[in-house]
DNA sequence: TTCGATTTGTTCGTATGTATT
DNA sequence: TAATACATACGAACAAATCGA
């Protein structure tokens, strides 16, 4: 959930946001001291300043203040506004770097990722061919309902049962072949007015629709993977005999604060596709 | 997910990555010149001057120079060696505590990681219960023996066909259920003198063998999971039904500068329990 | 094309805080 | 207590990329 208090619909300009945040947070002690003078150990400081930098970029991010796509301030900028130096800000922008949440660009700024980009792709998606192959995966419908919330989507959306839920049923083509068959829940209160004409008419991906279109950011996911017989009606559509195995899972979709957005249950065809577990290469190499 | 209106050469930004990366290697001419001097502007270095250092700690670590669960030297004193700034070394260490091989440790030292951690042993192991447990797995040896290299070897391990390995048979249990069975293959000319009592007489896990006996740190894997009617011999040593399907994984570990030293074929029965795949959990929350 | 302003990237240095021994 | 080591924060200077005049 979302922790700001600010609706997304309001715009503030970057001074008067931060001097909301000012009055806002809790730590308020903190940020006020006079970072011009000598760090008096006061502070009481639990976390330290680039954390708390940190912190408000990132509700901002939540809040809608800056879109993806768009630059977020220049870091001399955010360092007068925050009264910090400009390495903090650096600090705080790291980690949120790392997490592909930002994107800097030298000589350009720093800007929200966007589900857009080549690169981002494949740090969601993970099937690969056989031979190593990753390909572009073609998109398509097959149904669109409206439903009320189970159990399930309590428990993985942490959403009200019985509250409203799309759920999209997607089938995903590789080199011609299906392989991927997604049932995906989101909540119609966070996606509202979701409709069918909105995943098929989309350009895209469909985190990048829930970006552009709803100002939901997915920046983390976290899947469960199993081994199982698909239903028949699953194993026909892609392309299976009964009794083949398939792999399923699960997977839960985050925005900003680890609050889950999307709850998506898919069918995997392995028999010539896989999913790659890449811990990464860090440049460490 | 994606209509596929992009070009295949636009694919590969991992790849892209990891050339840039052999570059750096290539850039041994930049690491060789003498840093003890005032850093010259004129050195062509087309790589910023932490990436030498870190390439050059990394050397150190491959080369056996500082062991594991060893400091290595201190901020300050690498400074001076290397005759950097003590931030530049900082910077230098960052992405190697980030991808796990050192471990900093405030007022003590910075240490190479170990595999003997509670916490390491989860960034390897990603079975969890379907409930969402994460336990201990007991380990048992089934066989042990010792062949000659097959075509898979040699693709996955970059050894010659034909050169010598040891393959391992190791069964995991969890809350008393046989759960994986791994086939695991080495190269006897890595770990050399590896035999049977090796294995079994081992404390701890495998990969904390390989580092405290062999010295060699496995510090990233990859895995490729699929779906698949495990042999019957294998069903019934994970006391499965026949035809009842099960995850298999192929995984190749990787030791500094991305050499691979271990190539693992398992099976997974998921009847109780799931793989996590779980795309960090960033601080960033 | 050149130049200058802007923005991120790298490196240095210094001071101080905090945890460990 | 003192010394050591990592953690945080500040600031300066310059490099490299970008963009528009």
């Amino acid at each position: 959930m979302l922790t700001s208090a600010i609706p997304a619909s309001q715009l503030y300009d970057l001074y008067e946001f931060a001097t909301r945040m000012l009055d806002c947070t809790s730590l308020q002690k903190v940020a006020a001291a006079p970072m011009t003078d000598t760090l008096t150990p006061s502070t009481l400081t639990a976390a330290p300043l680039y954390r708390e930098v940190q912190l408000r970029i990132t509700r901002a991010l939540a809040a809608g203040h800056w879109k993806p796509g768009e630059a977020i301030p220049s870091e001399s900028r955010l360092a007068r506004e925050f009264n910090v130096s400009i390495g903090t800000i650096r600090r705080a922008i790291d980690e949120l770097v790392a997490g592909r949440i930002l994107v800097r660009q030298q000589g350009r700024g720093t800007f929200v990722a966007t589900h857009t980009e080549d690169r981002t792709l494949f740090y969601f998606f993970h099937i690969v061919g056989k031979d190593g192959s990753q390909e572009f995966p073609v998109s398509e419908l097959l149904s669109f309902r409206k439903e009320r919330a189970d159990a399930g989507d309590e428990s993985q959306l942490g959403i009200t049962r019985g509250s409203r839920v799309a759920r999209v049923r997607n089938l995903l083509t590789l080199a011609g072949k299906p392989v991927v068959l997604d049932d995906i829940t989101v909540s119609t209160e966070r996606f509202a007015g979701i409709d069918e004409d909105t995943f098929r008419k989309r350009q895209g991906t469909i985190y990048g629709l829930y970006q552009a279109r709803y100002g939901v950011n997915v920046v983390r996911i976290s899947e469960r993977l199993s081994a199982a017989h698909p239903p028949a009606e699953i194993a026909t559509l892609l392309g299976m005999r009964v009794n083949q195995p398939a792999m399923q899972i699960r997977r839960v979709a985050y925005t900003y604060n680890d609050s889950p957005v999307e709850y998506r249950q898919s069918w995997i065809n392995t028999a010539d596709h896989e999913y790659l577990s890449d811990l990464w290469k860090t440049a460490a190499s």
